[in-house]
DNA sequence: CGCCTCTTTGATAAAAGTCAATCAGGGTGG
DNA sequence: CCACCCTGATTGACTTTTATCAAAGAGGCG
Protein backbone atom coordinates (compact mmCIF):
# COMPACT_ATOMS: atom_id res chain seq x y z
CA UNK A 1 0.00 0.00 0.00
CA UNK A 2 2.60 2.50 0.74
CA UNK A 3 4.83 1.31 -2.69
CA UNK A 4 1.70 2.35 -4.05
CA UNK A 5 2.25 5.70 -3.28
CA UNK A 6 6.09 5.80 -3.40
CA UNK A 7 6.23 3.94 -6.77
CA UNK A 8 3.26 2.98 -8.93
CA UNK A 9 5.11 0.21 -10.42
CA UNK A 10 4.46 -2.75 -12.21
CA UNK A 11 6.20 -4.72 -9.78
CA UNK A 12 6.06 -8.85 -8.93
CA UNK A 13 5.61 -9.69 -5.19
CA UNK A 14 9.22 -10.20 -5.28
CA UNK A 15 10.23 -7.11 -6.36
CA UNK A 16 8.08 -5.09 -4.05
CA UNK A 17 9.82 -6.99 -1.25
CA UNK A 18 12.78 -5.74 -3.09
CA UNK A 19 11.83 -2.32 -3.12
CA UNK A 20 11.10 -2.31 0.22
CA UNK A 21 15.05 -1.90 1.22
CA UNK A 22 14.25 1.54 -0.70
CA UNK A 23 11.61 3.31 0.89
CA UNK A 24 12.35 3.09 5.03
CA UNK A 25 13.03 6.61 5.38
CA UNK A 26 10.07 9.05 5.02
CA UNK A 27 10.53 12.96 5.63
CA UNK A 28 7.24 15.02 7.02
CA UNK A 29 7.61 18.59 6.11
CA UNK A 30 5.79 21.33 7.64
CA UNK A 31 4.20 23.92 5.43
CA UNK A 32 6.47 26.29 3.63
CA UNK A 33 9.49 24.11 4.16
CA UNK A 34 11.92 22.90 1.46
CA UNK A 35 12.71 19.72 0.59
CA UNK A 36 15.46 20.48 -1.04
CA UNK A 37 16.70 23.95 -2.31
CA UNK A 38 18.91 25.53 -5.41
CA UNK A 39 22.63 23.91 -4.99
CA UNK A 40 21.94 21.12 -2.67
CA UNK A 41 23.58 18.16 -2.94
CA UNK A 42 21.32 15.38 -5.19
CA UNK A 43 21.14 12.47 -3.51
CA UNK A 44 17.34 10.66 -3.45
CA UNK A 45 14.11 11.12 -5.40
CA UNK A 46 11.45 11.78 -3.55
CA UNK A 47 7.84 10.07 -3.62
CA UNK A 48 4.74 11.98 -2.23
CA UNK A 49 2.47 10.02 0.08
CA UNK A 50 0.72 12.88 1.45
CA UNK A 51 0.25 16.80 0.90
CA UNK A 52 1.69 18.56 -1.78
CA UNK A 53 4.52 20.53 -3.26
CA UNK A 54 5.67 22.85 -5.58
CA UNK A 55 8.72 23.14 -7.93
CA UNK A 56 10.60 26.39 -8.96
CA UNK A 57 13.20 27.46 -10.30
CA UNK A 58 15.64 30.73 -10.52
CA UNK A 59 17.21 32.06 -12.99
CA UNK A 60 20.72 33.85 -12.52
CA UNK A 61 19.22 37.26 -11.73
CA UNK A 62 17.28 35.50 -8.77
CA UNK A 63 13.93 35.63 -10.95
CA UNK A 64 11.69 32.53 -10.18
CA UNK A 65 9.75 30.12 -12.17
CA UNK A 66 7.19 27.61 -10.71
CA UNK A 67 7.66 24.24 -12.89
CA UNK A 68 4.93 22.36 -11.33
CA UNK A 69 3.09 20.77 -8.65
CA UNK A 70 2.61 18.01 -7.20
CA UNK A 71 0.13 15.87 -5.77
CA UNK A 72 0.46 12.43 -3.97
CA UNK A 73 1.61 9.69 -5.39
CA UNK A 74 4.09 12.01 -7.99
CA UNK A 75 7.78 12.40 -7.97
CA UNK A 76 9.76 14.86 -6.80
CA UNK A 77 13.37 15.51 -7.79
CA UNK A 78 13.71 14.30 -11.24
CA UNK A 79 15.01 17.70 -12.64
CA UNK A 80 18.60 17.91 -11.34
CA UNK A 81 18.97 14.09 -11.68
CA UNK A 82 21.97 14.86 -14.46
CA UNK A 83 23.99 17.38 -11.89
CA UNK A 84 25.63 16.89 -8.64
CA UNK A 85 23.44 19.27 -7.43
CA UNK A 86 19.90 20.71 -7.66
CA UNK A 87 18.79 23.05 -10.19
CA UNK A 88 15.44 23.97 -8.42
CA UNK A 89 13.40 24.32 -4.87
CA UNK A 90 10.64 22.48 -3.70
CA UNK A 91 8.54 23.31 -1.25
CA UNK A 92 5.74 21.97 0.10
CA UNK A 93 2.50 23.75 -0.10
CA UNK A 94 0.97 21.88 3.12
CA UNK A 95 1.96 19.48 5.69
CA UNK A 96 3.17 17.22 4.34
CA UNK A 97 5.17 13.61 3.84
CA UNK A 98 7.66 12.13 1.17
CA UNK A 99 9.73 8.54 1.18
CA UNK A 100 13.04 8.74 0.09
CA UNK A 101 14.42 6.87 -2.57
CA UNK A 102 18.47 7.04 -2.39
CA UNK A 103 20.05 7.25 -5.46
CA UNK A 104 23.56 5.31 -4.09
CA UNK A 105 21.20 2.24 -2.92
CA UNK A 106 19.04 2.35 -6.12
CA UNK A 107 22.21 2.08 -8.02
CA UNK A 108 23.03 -1.11 -5.88
CA UNK A 109 20.02 -2.51 -6.14
CA UNK A 110 19.55 -1.76 -9.72
CA UNK A 111 21.44 -4.90 -11.22
CA UNK A 112 19.31 -7.26 -9.18
CA UNK A 113 16.19 -5.45 -10.21
CA UNK A 114 15.99 -4.44 -13.78
CA UNK A 115 12.52 -2.92 -13.34
CA UNK A 116 14.16 -0.41 -11.08
CA UNK A 117 15.75 0.92 -14.28
CA UNK A 118 12.92 1.37 -16.35
CA UNK A 119 10.99 2.67 -13.98
CA UNK A 120 13.04 5.65 -13.54
CA UNK A 121 13.51 5.89 -17.33
CA UNK A 122 9.72 6.29 -17.74
CA UNK A 123 9.28 8.50 -14.68
CA UNK A 124 11.71 10.91 -16.79
CA UNK A 125 10.32 10.72 -19.92
CA UNK A 126 6.99 11.48 -17.87
CA UNK A 127 8.58 14.53 -16.70
CA UNK A 128 10.04 15.53 -20.00
CA UNK A 129 6.08 15.17 -21.40
CA UNK A 130 4.89 17.30 -18.55
CA UNK A 131 7.55 20.12 -19.26
CA UNK A 132 6.90 20.28 -22.84
CA UNK A 133 3.01 20.04 -22.31
CA UNK A 134 3.62 23.37 -19.65
CA UNK A 135 5.76 25.07 -22.81
CA UNK A 136 2.86 24.75 -25.01
CA UNK A 137 0.42 26.09 -22.50
CA UNK A 138 2.77 29.27 -22.32
CA UNK A 139 3.76 29.40 -25.66
CA UNK A 140 0.27 29.04 -27.26
CA UNK A 141 -2.64 29.25 -25.06
CA UNK A 142 -4.32 32.64 -23.70
CA UNK A 143 -4.58 33.54 -20.60
CA UNK A 144 -7.92 32.01 -19.71
CA UNK A 145 -7.15 29.15 -21.77
CA UNK A 146 -4.39 29.16 -19.09
CA UNK A 147 -6.02 28.84 -16.33
CA UNK A 148 -9.19 26.84 -17.77
CA UNK A 149 -6.37 24.10 -18.79
CA UNK A 150 -4.84 24.43 -15.36
CA UNK A 151 -8.26 23.79 -13.27
CA UNK A 152 -9.02 20.68 -15.47
CA UNK A 153 -5.37 19.52 -15.14
CA UNK A 154 -5.72 19.57 -11.16
CA UNK A 155 -9.35 18.20 -11.52
CA UNK A 156 -8.63 15.11 -13.60
CA UNK A 157 -5.51 14.43 -11.32
CA UNK A 158 -7.26 14.92 -7.81
CA UNK A 159 -9.91 12.32 -9.85
CA UNK A 160 -7.02 9.81 -10.21
CA UNK A 161 -6.54 10.17 -6.39
CA UNK A 162 -9.93 9.62 -5.56
CA UNK A 163 -11.21 12.83 -4.61
CA UNK A 164 -13.94 14.88 -6.39
CA UNK A 165 -13.25 16.06 -9.51
CA UNK A 166 -15.46 18.89 -8.93
CA UNK A 167 -14.18 20.68 -5.36
CA UNK A 168 -11.40 21.48 -4.35
CA UNK A 169 -9.22 23.66 -2.44
CA UNK A 170 -6.18 25.11 -3.70
CA UNK A 171 -3.30 24.78 -2.02
CA UNK A 172 -1.50 27.51 -3.84
CA UNK A 173 -1.74 31.21 -3.82
CA UNK A 174 -2.86 33.08 -6.95
CA UNK A 175 0.70 34.48 -6.93
CA UNK A 176 2.31 30.96 -7.39
CA UNK A 177 -0.67 30.14 -9.66
CA UNK A 178 0.41 33.30 -11.85
CA UNK A 179 3.97 32.61 -11.73
CA UNK A 180 3.22 29.14 -12.89
CA UNK A 181 1.21 29.80 -15.62
CA UNK A 182 3.32 32.71 -16.58
CA UNK A 183 0.55 35.86 -15.94
CA UNK A 184 0.17 38.05 -12.69
CA UNK A 185 -1.94 37.43 -9.83
CA UNK A 186 -4.02 40.02 -10.39
CA UNK A 187 -4.92 38.75 -13.94
CA UNK A 188 -5.40 35.28 -12.50
CA UNK A 189 -7.50 36.54 -10.10
CA UNK A 190 -10.22 38.12 -12.43
CA UNK A 191 -10.20 35.01 -14.51
CA UNK A 192 -11.34 33.20 -11.65
CA UNK A 193 -13.92 36.58 -10.83
CA UNK A 194 -15.47 35.92 -14.82
CA UNK A 195 -15.33 31.90 -15.19
CA UNK A 196 -17.49 32.42 -12.00
CA UNK A 197 -19.24 35.52 -13.43
CA UNK A 198 -20.00 33.00 -16.92
CA UNK A 199 -21.49 29.95 -14.61
CA UNK A 200 -18.20 27.80 -15.34
CA UNK A 201 -17.06 27.54 -11.18
CA UNK A 202 -17.90 29.08 -8.28
CA UNK A 203 -14.59 30.14 -6.47
CA UNK A 204 -14.69 31.63 -3.02
CA UNK A 205 -10.69 32.31 -1.58
CA UNK A 206 -8.99 29.13 -2.85
CA UNK A 207 -12.28 26.81 -2.49
CA UNK A 208 -13.10 25.65 -5.99
CA UNK A 209 -16.48 24.25 -7.43
CA UNK A 210 -16.26 23.21 -11.52
CA UNK A 211 -20.07 23.86 -12.77
CA UNK A 212 -19.53 22.89 -16.16
CA UNK A 213 -16.63 20.84 -16.86
CA UNK A 214 -17.32 20.60 -20.74
CA UNK A 215 -17.01 24.77 -21.48
CA UNK A 216 -14.16 24.91 -19.26
CA UNK A 217 -12.73 22.26 -21.99
CA UNK A 218 -14.25 24.12 -25.06
CA UNK A 219 -12.68 27.19 -23.56
CA UNK A 220 -8.98 25.49 -22.96
CA UNK A 221 -9.15 24.94 -26.49
CA UNK A 222 -6.87 21.72 -25.42
CA UNK A 223 -9.91 19.94 -26.84
CA UNK A 224 -10.99 18.96 -30.29
CA UNK A 225 -12.24 21.27 -32.79
CA UNK B 1 35.68 10.86 -33.98
CA UNK B 2 31.92 9.89 -34.99
CA UNK B 3 31.24 8.91 -30.98
CA UNK B 4 32.56 11.98 -29.99
CA UNK B 5 29.36 13.24 -32.04
CA UNK B 6 26.90 10.47 -31.46
CA UNK B 7 27.07 10.02 -27.98
CA UNK B 8 29.54 12.36 -25.94
CA UNK B 9 30.68 10.48 -23.28
CA UNK B 10 33.14 9.58 -20.66
CA UNK B 11 34.06 6.12 -22.04
CA UNK B 12 36.69 3.91 -21.51
CA UNK B 13 38.28 2.81 -25.07
CA UNK B 14 36.92 -0.55 -24.44
CA UNK B 15 33.38 1.31 -24.04
CA UNK B 16 33.52 3.11 -27.10
CA UNK B 17 34.22 -0.38 -29.16
CA UNK B 18 30.92 -1.91 -27.37
CA UNK B 19 29.05 1.31 -28.53
CA UNK B 20 29.93 0.82 -31.77
CA UNK B 21 27.86 -2.15 -32.19
CA UNK B 22 25.02 1.01 -31.16
CA UNK B 23 25.83 3.58 -34.15
CA UNK B 24 25.85 1.31 -37.25
CA UNK B 25 22.79 3.02 -38.35
CA UNK B 26 22.76 6.84 -40.31
CA UNK B 27 19.78 8.40 -41.46
CA UNK B 28 20.21 11.36 -44.17
CA UNK B 29 17.37 13.85 -43.93
CA UNK B 30 16.35 16.63 -46.66
CA UNK B 31 15.50 19.54 -45.69
CA UNK B 32 11.72 19.44 -44.06
CA UNK B 33 11.88 16.00 -43.60
CA UNK B 34 10.30 14.35 -40.39
CA UNK B 35 13.00 11.83 -38.77
CA UNK B 36 9.74 11.02 -36.67
CA UNK B 37 6.08 12.29 -36.34
CA UNK B 38 3.55 11.98 -33.88
CA UNK B 39 2.12 8.36 -33.79
CA UNK B 40 5.45 6.45 -34.63
CA UNK B 41 6.71 3.86 -32.50
CA UNK B 42 9.35 5.15 -30.23
CA UNK B 43 12.12 2.77 -31.09
CA UNK B 44 15.43 4.69 -30.95
CA UNK B 45 17.33 7.98 -30.02
CA UNK B 46 19.22 9.70 -32.18
CA UNK B 47 22.23 11.80 -32.15
CA UNK B 48 22.62 14.75 -34.61
CA UNK B 49 26.29 14.53 -36.91
CA UNK B 50 25.40 17.05 -38.93
CA UNK B 51 22.97 19.95 -40.04
CA UNK B 52 19.56 20.63 -37.57
CA UNK B 53 16.41 19.95 -36.54
CA UNK B 54 13.19 21.29 -34.87
CA UNK B 55 11.08 19.58 -32.23
CA UNK B 56 7.61 20.41 -31.88
CA UNK B 57 5.03 19.10 -29.77
CA UNK B 58 1.00 18.75 -31.06
CA UNK B 59 -1.86 19.37 -28.65
CA UNK B 60 -5.45 17.98 -29.47
CA UNK B 61 -6.93 20.82 -31.74
CA UNK B 62 -3.53 20.40 -34.01
CA UNK B 63 -2.06 23.37 -32.63
CA UNK B 64 1.87 22.79 -32.91
CA UNK B 65 4.70 24.33 -30.42
CA UNK B 66 8.32 24.56 -30.82
CA UNK B 67 10.18 22.74 -28.10
CA UNK B 68 13.55 23.01 -29.20
CA UNK B 69 16.17 23.78 -31.86
CA UNK B 70 18.87 20.75 -32.06
CA UNK B 71 22.22 21.17 -33.40
CA UNK B 72 25.08 18.58 -34.11
CA UNK B 73 26.25 16.60 -30.73
CA UNK B 74 23.06 17.02 -29.50
CA UNK B 75 20.42 13.97 -28.72
CA UNK B 76 17.05 14.30 -30.11
CA UNK B 77 13.99 11.50 -29.01
CA UNK B 78 14.06 11.81 -25.40
CA UNK B 79 11.20 12.78 -25.00
CA UNK B 80 8.20 9.86 -25.29
CA UNK B 81 10.83 7.88 -23.91
CA UNK B 82 8.19 6.92 -21.40
CA UNK B 83 5.48 5.43 -24.24
CA UNK B 84 5.17 3.41 -26.93
CA UNK B 85 4.14 6.42 -29.53
CA UNK B 86 6.02 9.46 -30.12
CA UNK B 87 4.30 12.57 -28.57
CA UNK B 88 6.14 14.88 -30.48
CA UNK B 89 7.33 15.57 -34.37
CA UNK B 90 10.91 15.92 -34.99
CA UNK B 91 11.68 17.76 -38.29
CA UNK B 92 15.10 18.60 -40.30
CA UNK B 93 15.27 22.06 -41.08
CA UNK B 94 18.50 21.99 -43.33
CA UNK B 95 19.79 18.47 -44.89
CA UNK B 96 21.26 16.42 -41.80
CA UNK B 97 22.22 13.60 -40.78
CA UNK B 98 21.77 11.41 -37.24
CA UNK B 99 23.20 8.02 -36.04
CA UNK B 100 20.60 5.80 -34.77
CA UNK B 101 20.65 4.13 -31.44
CA UNK B 102 17.94 1.52 -31.28
CA UNK B 103 16.63 0.92 -27.89
CA UNK B 104 16.53 -3.06 -27.95
CA UNK B 105 20.39 -3.03 -28.83
CA UNK B 106 21.22 -0.41 -25.97
CA UNK B 107 19.05 -2.88 -23.68
CA UNK B 108 20.43 -5.61 -24.39
CA UNK B 109 24.07 -3.89 -24.48
CA UNK B 110 23.23 -2.64 -20.55
CA UNK B 111 24.36 -5.11 -18.42
CA UNK B 112 27.37 -4.95 -20.15
CA UNK B 113 27.58 -1.37 -20.28
CA UNK B 114 26.31 0.28 -17.09
CA UNK B 115 27.93 3.71 -18.28
CA UNK B 116 25.51 3.41 -21.00
CA UNK B 117 22.14 3.95 -18.18
CA UNK B 118 24.08 6.37 -16.26
CA UNK B 119 24.28 8.49 -19.89
CA UNK B 120 20.91 8.16 -20.74
CA UNK B 121 19.91 9.19 -17.19
CA UNK B 122 22.21 12.11 -17.68
CA UNK B 123 20.78 13.08 -20.95
CA UNK B 124 17.06 12.83 -20.07
CA UNK B 125 17.94 15.27 -16.97
CA UNK B 126 19.50 17.80 -19.40
CA UNK B 127 16.48 17.51 -21.28
CA UNK B 128 14.72 18.02 -18.43
CA UNK B 129 17.09 21.04 -16.90
CA UNK B 130 16.41 22.66 -21.17
CA UNK B 131 12.63 22.38 -20.83
CA UNK B 132 12.59 23.87 -17.33
CA UNK B 133 14.54 26.84 -18.59
CA UNK B 134 12.20 26.91 -21.66
CA UNK B 135 9.84 27.39 -19.27
CA UNK B 136 11.13 30.31 -17.45
CA UNK B 137 11.97 31.93 -21.02
CA UNK B 138 8.78 31.84 -21.67
CA UNK B 139 6.53 32.44 -18.34
CA UNK B 140 8.52 35.22 -16.92
CA UNK B 141 10.43 36.97 -19.71
CA UNK B 142 9.19 39.61 -21.87
CA UNK B 143 9.88 39.72 -25.83
CA UNK B 144 12.88 41.36 -25.89
CA UNK B 145 14.42 39.32 -23.44
CA UNK B 146 13.41 35.90 -24.82
CA UNK B 147 14.68 36.72 -28.00
CA UNK B 148 17.98 38.15 -26.60
CA UNK B 149 17.97 35.05 -24.52
CA UNK B 150 16.95 32.96 -27.55
CA UNK B 151 20.26 34.72 -29.35
CA UNK B 152 22.80 34.29 -26.65
CA UNK B 153 22.02 30.56 -26.06
CA UNK B 154 22.17 29.36 -29.87
CA UNK B 155 25.72 31.40 -29.79
CA UNK B 156 27.25 29.70 -27.18
CA UNK B 157 26.18 26.17 -28.52
CA UNK B 158 27.56 27.31 -32.13
CA UNK B 159 30.41 28.09 -30.17
CA UNK B 160 30.91 24.86 -28.49
CA UNK B 161 30.67 23.03 -31.69
CA UNK B 162 33.65 25.14 -32.96
CA UNK B 163 31.81 27.67 -34.54
CA UNK B 164 32.07 31.64 -34.75
CA UNK B 165 29.84 32.71 -31.55
CA UNK B 166 29.61 36.54 -33.10
CA UNK B 167 27.94 35.55 -36.70
CA UNK B 168 25.93 32.73 -37.78
CA UNK B 169 22.80 31.93 -39.95
CA UNK B 170 19.73 30.93 -38.50
CA UNK B 171 18.21 27.84 -39.64
CA UNK B 172 14.94 28.38 -38.76
CA UNK B 173 12.06 30.99 -39.82
CA UNK B 174 11.06 33.98 -38.02
CA UNK B 175 7.82 32.23 -37.79
CA UNK B 176 9.65 29.00 -35.96
CA UNK B 177 11.75 31.25 -34.12
CA UNK B 178 8.00 33.26 -32.70
CA UNK B 179 6.27 30.24 -32.44
CA UNK B 180 8.76 28.52 -29.99
CA UNK B 181 9.53 31.69 -27.56
CA UNK B 182 5.69 32.69 -27.94
CA UNK B 183 5.87 35.42 -29.84
CA UNK B 184 4.46 36.13 -33.46
CA UNK B 185 6.92 36.03 -36.62
CA UNK B 186 6.01 40.52 -36.80
CA UNK B 187 7.36 40.62 -33.23
CA UNK B 188 9.99 38.62 -34.12
CA UNK B 189 10.63 40.37 -37.02
CA UNK B 190 10.41 44.33 -35.33
CA UNK B 191 12.71 43.02 -32.28
CA UNK B 192 15.58 41.91 -34.64
CA UNK B 193 14.87 45.64 -36.34
CA UNK B 194 15.12 47.10 -33.03
CA UNK B 195 18.05 44.64 -32.06
CA UNK B 196 20.23 46.43 -35.05
CA UNK B 197 18.81 49.83 -34.94
CA UNK B 198 19.93 49.67 -31.04
CA UNK B 199 23.29 48.65 -32.66
CA UNK B 200 23.38 45.46 -30.80
CA UNK B 201 23.50 42.81 -33.77
CA UNK B 202 23.41 42.91 -37.60
CA UNK B 203 21.16 41.15 -39.46
CA UNK B 204 19.82 40.88 -42.69
CA UNK B 205 17.43 38.07 -43.66
CA UNK B 206 18.56 34.86 -42.03
CA UNK B 207 22.06 36.06 -41.07
CA UNK B 208 22.92 37.52 -37.61
CA UNK B 209 26.20 39.12 -36.69
CA UNK B 210 26.27 40.05 -32.77
CA UNK B 211 27.79 43.39 -31.93
CA UNK B 212 27.63 43.52 -28.41
CA UNK B 213 27.27 40.38 -26.84
CA UNK B 214 27.59 42.35 -22.97
CA UNK B 215 24.48 44.52 -24.15
CA UNK B 216 22.16 41.52 -25.19
CA UNK B 217 23.41 39.64 -22.17
CA UNK B 218 22.20 42.63 -20.15
CA UNK B 219 19.33 43.06 -21.70
CA UNK B 220 18.24 39.14 -21.38
CA UNK B 221 17.73 39.85 -17.90
CA UNK B 222 19.10 36.20 -17.45
CA UNK B 223 22.41 38.33 -15.69
CA UNK B 224 23.32 39.01 -12.39
CA UNK B 225 21.71 42.09 -10.98
C1' DC C 1 11.46 37.04 -65.76
C1' DG C 2 7.92 35.98 -62.74
C1' DC C 3 6.11 33.48 -59.03
C1' DC C 4 6.29 31.98 -54.40
C1' DT C 5 7.65 32.16 -49.77
C1' DC C 6 9.59 34.66 -46.20
C1' DT C 7 10.41 39.14 -44.11
C1' DT C 8 9.73 43.84 -42.97
C1' DT C 9 7.02 47.72 -41.63
C1' DG C 10 2.87 50.43 -40.43
C1' DA C 11 -1.72 51.26 -38.31
C1' DT C 12 -4.83 49.65 -35.10
C1' DA C 13 -6.91 46.58 -31.62
C1' DA C 14 -6.79 43.47 -27.95
C1' DA C 15 -4.64 41.38 -24.13
C1' DA C 16 -2.31 41.52 -20.04
C1' DG C 17 0.43 44.24 -16.74
C1' DT C 18 0.89 48.00 -13.28
C1' DC C 19 -0.49 50.81 -9.59
C1' DA C 20 -3.63 51.55 -6.06
C1' DA C 21 -7.46 50.99 -3.10
C1' DT C 22 -10.45 47.95 -0.62
C1' DC C 23 -11.99 43.57 1.14
C1' DA C 24 -11.91 38.99 3.54
C1' DG C 25 -10.10 35.59 6.76
C1' DG C 26 -7.24 33.70 10.16
C1' DG C 27 -4.50 34.02 13.88
C1' DT C 28 -2.81 36.58 18.03
C1' DG C 29 -2.71 39.10 22.00
C1' DG C 30 -5.09 42.05 25.13
C1' DC D 1 -14.13 36.77 23.46
C1' DC D 2 -13.25 40.32 20.61
C1' DA D 3 -10.49 43.78 18.28
C1' DC D 4 -6.61 44.19 15.56
C1' DC D 5 -3.27 43.11 12.30
C1' DC D 6 -1.25 40.74 8.59
C1' DT D 7 -1.44 38.29 4.50
C1' DG D 8 -3.77 37.14 0.47
C1' DA D 9 -7.65 38.24 -2.77
C1' DT D 10 -10.52 41.24 -5.36
C1' DT D 11 -11.64 45.10 -8.15
C1' DG D 12 -10.95 49.48 -10.73
C1' DA D 13 -8.48 52.88 -13.64
C1' DC D 14 -4.95 53.30 -16.64
C1' DT D 15 -0.62 51.99 -19.31
C1' DT D 16 2.24 49.00 -21.78
C1' DT D 17 3.01 45.18 -24.45
C1' DT D 18 1.97 42.24 -27.97
C1' DA D 19 -1.22 40.54 -31.53
C1' DT D 20 -3.81 41.33 -35.68
C1' DC D 21 -4.60 42.95 -40.20
C1' DA D 22 -2.71 44.74 -44.24
C1' DA D 23 0.58 46.14 -47.60
C1' DA D 24 4.96 46.31 -49.58
C1' DG D 25 9.83 44.49 -50.19
C1' DA D 26 13.55 40.77 -50.77
C1' DG D 27 15.40 36.54 -52.26
C1' DG D 28 15.46 32.18 -54.47
C1' DC D 29 14.21 28.94 -57.98
C1' DG D 30 12.04 27.14 -61.94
Amino acid sequence: MLNAICLPLGMSRNDVLVMDELIKERVRLAKGAALYSLGDPVEAIYGIRYGSLKTQVQNASGQMQVTGFLLPGEVVGLDSLSDERHGSHAISLEDSEVCVIHLDEMDELAPRLPVLQTQLRRLMGKEITRSHQLVMTLGSLRSEQRLAAFLLNLSQRLSTLGYSPHEFLLRMSRQEIGNFLGLTLETVSRLFSRFARDGLIRVQQREVQILDMDALRVLSGTDCG
